[in-house]
Formats: structure tokens, C-alpha cells, sequence
DNA sequence: AGCGCTATCTTTAGAGA
DNA sequence: CTCTCTAAAGATAGCGC
């Protein structure tokens, strides 16, 4: 968006995609570290390009704030359904921190690497059903 | 960033806090959704406020871009030890787009949605602990 | 709490190296 | 592909309402 105001629509050209890509990737991340800093918020985001390279950053990591996500999501036990939004209406988790990583005892040691990427997969795909399942009931919006 | 040179520092007022972290949210979302438009990306952010609530954005819709994460991430077995960088080094998921969602067959229509609450609390909890095993091999920024 | 304003800082498209 | 430069568009802190 410079010298002609520059139409929010997809950039045909691939060069010119991906540098687009790259530059708005990195402004991005910029813009989410200082949330985190300034409001002292967690946050991830994370990104796939068409050529299916993945960029991610979150604080305190990506990965935190997934099952953060998660949790959320997939709680409707605690008598609460999570709104999201893409404009951010209040909605209140309640106690969900405390129930979030409880001290569930599960035999995961006595695996080796092999089962749990077979088990980790298993539980990749149900999540996607579970999710699905719970789609209908909050509101997420796409665009 | 105005009137004088902001720092990017904790905000120690509690309501500033929260009126910044408002304005910047929507800031982000605005800045994925230019993204994700002129890019044809996929992309998700995810965030956090103090207070607990949660606020999130994606597209093609955030459950979409945190499985496909999460599958990105708990796949080491496409033989690809994938980088994430907040600086976005390229990272070759390699032919993961197939492998995402297999046709795996769970039996979770024969399960209620009490079960499934609680099968889904017991992936969660396997999940971060796969992770966590994960999280020693990749680099992942945490600020 | 939220919205409008706006001066000023930040981001970035386009081009060049 | 990566980097720099630049000017125009965009984002936003501090206000007032």
C-alpha cells in the first residue's frame, strides 16, 4: 500500500506474492511481540504459505497457547460456551486455567517414539472430529 | 506510537493495559486478514488477555490452521526436522499437505459427548507431553 | 466500557542494486 | 533471493466525548 492505494485482493503474480507474503509475515510477528510486551497478553500466531512452508511465533511459545486454545475449546464441561470472535467479544474462560493441564497420569513413558507418533496422529484426527462437533456451537469468524 | 516515541515495554496502568491490548488486537486481526487475502495464506493468531479471555482469528477458520499445526509438528516421521522461526526461516514441510488427514477411522460415533469430553482432555494433556518432547529438536522463538 | 479524532510514528509496495 | 531506499498508506497513543 504505497505510492497507489493497493487493493486488499490476492497478488497474482507469484514472485511478488511471496515477497508480499514475507514482508506482511514479519510486520506481523513485529505487531504480536508487542502486544505481548506492551499488554503483557499471550499470543501465537502462526501462518502457512501456499507452498505449504509453516511460520509460527507465540509467547510464552507457539505451543502453549495452542493447548491454551485448546483447552478452551474443547471445555463446554465447565458450564461455559467460549465465543470467539474476530472482534473480540468478552468471553470469559471462568476457572479454565486451573483445569487446564491437570495431573492426569497417563502411560505415556512406557512408549517408545514410534507409538506415540501413531498415538499423537490417532488423537490429531479425533481432536479434528471434536472440534467439528464443537464448530457448530461457537462462532469463528473466517474473513 | 504518537505523539512521543512509545517504548515497547509493560504497560503498568491497568486500564491503558487493557485499551491497548484492544486496539492492537484488532490491529492484528486487520493485518491477518490483509495477509491471508493478498497472500491466499493460510493463517491463525491467537490471543490471551490477562484477564483470561480469549480472543481468536483464522482462516481458513482457526481449528483448520491449529491442526494443521499441530499435525505439522507431531510428524517427524516425513523425515523433515521442521524449523519455526519468529523470523521465518523456510521450513519444507515436505509433502505434509497429504499426510495431514488420513482417512483414519476412530470410533467416535459409537461415543457420547460426555466421553468425548473426556477422551478429548486426555489427548490434550498427551499431547502437550509429545510436544514437550518435540519442543528439545525444533527452535521455537519465544520472543 | 466504547467511539471519534488526529498528530505522529510505523509499515510496506515498488523499484533498484 | 536478499537487501536497501523511499514516499504514501496505515496504525495508534492520548485525548475528548
Amino acid at each position: 500500500m504505497v505510492r497507489t492505494k493497493v487493493e486488499i485482493k490476492r497478488i497474482e503474480d507469484k514472485a511478488k506474492r511471496h515477497t508480499t507474503f514475507t514482508k506482511r509475515r514479519q510486520g506481523l510477528f513485529k505487531k504480536t511481540k508487542e502486544l505481548v510486551k506492551r499488554c503483557d497478553a499471550e499470543a501465537a500466531v502462526i501462518t502457512f504459505s501456499l507452498a505449504g512452508n509453516i511460520f509460527a511465533f507465540g509467547h510464552p511459545s507457539v505451543d502453549n497457547v495452542v493447548n491454551r486454545y485448546i483447552a478452551a475449546m474443547s471445555a463446554p464441561e465447565l458450564g461455559e460456551v467460549v465465543p470467539v470472535h474476530e472482534e473480540a467479544e468478552d468471553a470469559v474462560i471462568g476457572t479454565n486455567e486451573d483445569d487446564e493441564t491437570l495431573g492426569l497420569e497417563v502411560p505415556l513413558d512406557d512408549m517408545g517414539m514410534t507409538e506415540l507418533e501413531e498415538l499423537d496422529r490417532t488423537m490429531t484426527e479425533m481432536k479434528k472430529k471434536v472440534v467439528d462437533k464443537i464448530d457448530g456451537i461457537i462462532s469463528c469468524s473466517k474473513n
